[in-house]
DNA sequence: ACGTCAGATAAGTGTATGCTTATGTTTATT
DNA sequence: AATAAACATAAGCATACACTTATCTGACGT
């Protein structure tokens, strides 16, 4: 729903923990580190995400494995695409990386 | 800023104001209609909208005309952009749109 | 100058949200 | 079986947020 996924990622804190688990998925235990939150924080947290298509996890014996769902940022991919026409033309990263996944 | 922006988009009647504002500019109390909200929510939803760099205003003698503000938008891009690696191939329209604004 | 209209701002209120501490659940280890 | 580790859930609390009514500001028409 693209209500959970503009009200998940209104969080900084939210923010920060996909953008950490962009660089490589990981458990929630390796996420705290550096990050100054609670266990049950982070696993609120965790929980909205998913909740958003943001972020799916895995379980993997003892811990979970969560990455980033591709899912979510397809959604909001389509959400910014109906506003197309107000793009500035200058966007030429986006531009390269199209052309890059055209390779 | 990009707090501002996700903050701004979080709310289900701002994305609504955006939406309208897209499909064209025009004044608060034409947005208004059909929208069951009051003057002052109107005004301070703008006022967010406005903040967050998704909208810009412009006096027109006793009216304000507002209109979607491109910056907000390549905001937005520019985030999207950082986790191009995890879009999903199947995203066509997003690269339709890009061949066509290289033409 | 006066009233009117478009919109902003102020102040108050109920609800949503992010946090905390405490406890539950599941899996592995011994 | 018992303990420990990884994480989820419950309940309570303080703050943020979206709304309301009331008032203010600025621009126009007469």
């Amino acid at each position: 729903m693209e209500q959970d996924i503009f009200r998940a990622l209104a969080d900084p804190t939210r923010r920060t923990i996909f953008e950490k688990l962009a660089a490589g998925g990981m458990n929630a235990s390796a996420l705290r580190e550096g990050m100054a939150i609670s266990q049950p924080a982070m696993s609120q947290h965790l929980a909205v995400l998913r909740q958003a298509g943001l972020v799916r996890e895995e379980r993997q014996g003892r811990f979970i494995n969560y990455e980033v769902d591709p899912d979510g940022l397809a959604l909001i991919a389509h959400w910014l695409a109906k506003y197309r026409a107000y793009w500035p033309a200058r966007i030429d990263a986006l531009k390269d990386l199209l052309r890059d996944m055209d390779q």
